[in-house]
DNA sequence: AGATATCTTGAATGAACATTCAAAAATAAA
DNA sequence: TTTATTTTTGAATGTTCATTCAAGATATCT
């Protein structure tokens, strides 16, 4: 036997940037080459094709971003802050006008999700977990008395991810940072009503 | 003088059905050579590009789109059941699974519009047209008094399209009907609230 | 009818594309 | 140290791509 010399994560964030900055089909092969610093024949032995590629890239962003997201609620004391600050570091991605700081999820479920019956997969459950997880945060909300009304935590955690998604949309046709954070912190009032 | 003998809305609505369809990037010359019916020479004849010919297709997408969004609104009495409307042919588009109900501009905001500043452009002004008429619709609801709160009609309008937006990607991750539609019921009370 | 201008045709072009492969290098097992 | 196994290399492959162009067709104007 005989491991892989590259190192494996570095290679996958490399690939993450390359897929964020053009999207999947427009990152060529020889792009991967640049940003990887892989031969063609090593990528296609260690991850099957370009899809492959992705789809690894994919997973590599998902734990990176769900370590982040855990870090800023652990940071902050309650949920509650928690949420906040969560909310103004994606208004701050998306005021940054950096291709990187975009969500590579949403980019695929945008471009490949309904061409791609393997990658609509990986991207569902990829949004059933961070559902998943806002979830708990608003069960812990509930517990702590800061949330009105009735609606359930599940319910609370759709419409702030779908209020994310929309807000990542918005921020590319329409760049002022001031609209973006104000329809944030409404989108934080409207899901803690 | 000689006018050109193919119909441009028609080839146009088909040009936008095939970028629906397979997106910008993997949408071919030769795709759009079969879906309008003109050979290669002609489209560049008359749009210059691939690009051109996604640029006219935009514009003709919101016209249509525009058409389409005051016909529901002047067949519904009042603003108020206009945008509840609206947003049930949303939902029904995003539950449809067919490519061709999806929204151009916003699959050419994703994938484009970081890459091309002319495309940004009038991707850009779309959505300033769109969210001007939300705009007046809120403010006719605010002058029936069905419109709690103290937000002002450009900033419901301005949630109302993030929520839009966010729901057709959201629908793409996760098909749920129900969901979709409990959602858009959501949306509706908030930005109405 | 003739002249002119413009559109249509569709094959040709060269570039860029994803992928393959055989040789070389490197590791691990014997 | 030898052998077996796997990775790395990077040029080669054949395909598909957006675009061009010269010849032919057609409408409008004189």
């Amino acid at each position: 036997m005989r491991s892989a010399e590259f190192d494996r994560e570095r290679v996958l964030r490399a690939a993450m940037n390359a897929f964020m900055e053009k999207g999947y089909n427009k990152t060529s092969m020889q792009d991967l080459k640049s940003a990887t610093g892989l031969h063609p024949g090593s990528i296609y032995c260690a991850f099957e094709n370009k899809k492959g590629l992705l789809l690894a890239a994919l997973e590599q962003y998902n734990q990176d971003r769900t370590a982040e997201l855990k870090s800023i609620f652990t940071q902050q004391g309650s949920a509650q802050s928690g949420l906040k600050a969560y909310l103004d570091s994606i208004v701050l991605e998306c005021i940054s006008n950096d291709p990187t700081q975009a969500c590579l999820s949403q980019k695929a479920i945008n471009e490949i999700a309904q061409q791609d019956d393997e990658a609509q997969q990986v991207l569902s459950n990829q949004c059933k977990l961070w559902q998943s997880f806002m979830c708990d945060v608003f069960t812990e909300m509930a517990l702590h008395n800061v949330l009105t009304g009735e609606r359930s935590p599940k319910q609370r955690a759709q419409s702030l991810i779908v209020g994310i998604y929309g807000l990542r949309t918005f921020s590319q046709a329409q760049k002022d940072p001031q609209v973006i954070a104000d329809i944030a912190n409404q989108l934080l009032i409207d899901v803690c009503r």
